[in-house]
DNA sequence: GCAGTTTTGTTCTTGGTGAGAACATAACAG
DNA sequence: CTGTTATGTTCTCACCAAGAACAAAACTGC
């Protein structure tokens, strides 16, 4: 239930709805749209869109004519407006970007990192150089569960229970981390492949499978923000011992560890992406063996598919990581073996299997949305529009 | 984000925070409570609860002095306002209560049925029996998933695709139909051992095991409302087919099949149920074979939970039907099998594993709380006050 | 090129909403 | 019986969005 409702909260509301829309748009909007768009009229519109010129949070640019009617004006970001960084944080590179309202982004710098927590150091600094007084809030994306939204697990940097608060200390902006996968799912959610779908899933697929349940546009995050583990569920049958501690995960049978482990590699990161790659390649081309390999891996993937929508039934589920290319060469096989695992009944009407269109960019983008998502508070709205 | 916000709906929307409020507090409200509950000043409270009372939603009446001050009035259901009806339709018998804005349930009438539609029409004789012009919303519980929230799936009276219209009629109340093992969830959560937890999860054991995730008190659905066959998931490794179609369901490893089908009966409903009772009954008197089953129905139990727990990070998860007698006789291997399946990192914080609260009256209560939610909508409760 | 049409911007009035201050009231405490 | 405390009540005020009426700026068709 919403806090507090008075007079003056309902001109926030009102305004922050306008700031989500506008935000949210597949294509730029006027002034007439919004206000038809909120359900508003154009006087009311006229002066939600005037403080927030003042606030320098939106910016009015005339539009060109494409009608009758007198011209109306193009809703943007200021010039002045707030910006957010966002961050993704792979395993040893890493990207810094500015996104304004809207979600137009800007790359800013990339760099390379040595695994230890230094990475941070640098990080920190690429953002004083490009940062401004317009700098709001960062987004940031790393890989493994962030429990509580502190504590980082990142089994392939081997920090294990590493407190956030040491890495950026004080002198960070505001920051919020998140999984990369997780992100990922937020942005084909948001901008993506499942945009205005109510109920869906998102899985990046890479050596592990992370992912997030996204309702409504939002991406589920469970009640210690460590949600979304879904490749450690003993969906496939493996007998294997998963790193993870437990026995059977179905990211032991689907996943860059499944196809290298196949030819004899062993599990982990690294290296192992570009023999996956390879072996993907491979069986495009028409080896047997890597054929085998992907065959298996699909299966394997629809058939955890499957089983996750008889739970949480899904309209759609989108793939990122791994998850394209298995879309790409057994779309067939996936979705074979998602209907087996699909209880008879709900195999007329089956989740639609995509491809992300967000692509490697996910991370990013979703970083970029839980920052503007804290832009766009109501409380930090409203602090916005008084101060000025 | 929420619709259009006027002035007027201003007021409703504070109208419905003080409604819910009362409907949700555990004990009664007083009118100053309320104020303070909700943020507003004493006096708006006093207006808001006027046109209320004048709706006949709220009743104010004197509260009994306690402690200094000057006395105050308790906020209570209008003796003339709205009745929310609900319906338990179980295997062969059917339940029909009233329940009133806070949840207390007067029960009307049960009866058996023969498991054909016809039941149906006695239920509708039954609440016609009772009906006043104070119903307002009928909630109906029963079992199997319901698509789109019309089409009944019913397995063990053999309904298959039943569509509610051709059961329920024009002459029907206002009525919403719900699946018994989320209602009995969604019970839980808002007056049960669930209520004030973010991220839950709610499991009802019987042959099979249906649930529900539960976010902020409410109960998912999915995109066709069938969400939650949590049983039909290949969770603990089953090699054997199950009557959703599908190989390998964690219910077959876990609940009344689970037992029942080591002793050498056939796996179905009825008198099953019934020694499925009776195999607790000798676990717990010490017979080894029965404890064995039991042994093995709670390690399946635990083992699937904690899979579930890796995916969706629920705080608290809370078991119903024979859940209960689980957790009574087998804590520590259910226990012991979800801290297996949980990720290494989630060891030190697993769910809390609680029996329900609400007991055998979970599915009404449920029902109950679909039409409560519907009673008191908005646009409902504009009506009402706009009517008065 | 001009009159009519269409869409939007702008201005002003109005009904409604919650906040806040000041005061009244009804209990309890000593 | 007086002081304290919590609540009810009344009144004013700032604010908000709606709606009507009018102005403005484009296009259309003759």
């Amino acid at each position: 239930m919403p806090q507090t409702m008075t007079s003056a909260d309902l001109r926030i509301h009102n305004q922050v709805r306008l700031l989500r829309a506008v935000h949210g748009a597949a294509a730029p909007v006027t002034r007439a749209e919004a206000a038809r768009l909120l359900g508003i009229g154009r006087n009311t519109a006229a002066a939600l869109v005037g403080e927030l010129e003042q606030a320098r949070l939106l910016h009015e640019v005339p539009a060109e004519a494409g009608g009758r009617g007198r011209p109306t004006t193009l809703l943007v970001p200021h010039p002045e407006g707030p910006l957010a960084f966002a961050v993704d944080f792979r395993e040893d590179t890493w990207t810094l970007a500015s996104v304004e309202l809207g979600g137009a982004a800007t790359g800013l710098e990339e760099g390379e990192h040595d695994r230890t927590p230094r990475a941070f150091a640098a990080i920190r600094a690429a953002i004083g150089r490009h940062a401004s007084d317009r700098l709001a809030v960062v987004g940031f994306a790393t890989s493994g569960p962030i429990r509580d939204g502190r504590r980082l697990h990142i089994s392939h940097l081997g920090w294990d229970e590493v407190d956030l608060g040491d890495l950026v200390g004080p002198d960070w902006p505001a920051t919020l981390v998140d999984n990369d996968a997780r992100l990922a799912g937020l942005a084909e959610a948001r901008r993506g492949a499942l945009r205005g779908v109510g109920t869906a899933m998102h899985f990046h697929i890479d050596f592990d499978i992370g992912g997030t349940l996204l309702l409504h546009g939002d991406a589920q995050r469970g009640g210690h923000n460590i949600a979304g583990e879904f490749g450690h569920m003993p969906l496939t049958g493996s007998g294997l011992e998963c790193m993870c501690g437990v026995r059977g995960c179905w990211s032991l049978d689907v996943g860059a560890n499944a196809l290298v482990r196949r030819f004899g590699a062993r599990p982990g990161y690294g290296e192992g992406r570009a023999l996956a790659r390879e072996i993907l390649r491979r069986a495009a081309d028409g080896d047997a063996e890597a054929a085998a390999a992907v065959d298996a891996n699909a299966a394997a993937l629809g058939r955890g598919l499957g089983a996750l929508a008889n739970a949480l039934d899904p309209e759609a589920i989108s793939l990122s990581g791994l998850g394209v290319d298995l879309i790409r060469l057994r779309r067939e096989v996936i979705e074979a073996h998602c209907a087996a695992g699909l209880m008879a009944f709900r195999r007329g009407e089956p989740p639609r299997i995509v491809a992300g269109t967000v692509g490697e960019a996910g991370p990013l983008t979703g970083a970029a949305e839980i920052a503007w998502d804290a832009i766009l508070a109501p409380d930090r709205v409203k602090d916005r529009l008084q101060g000025a």
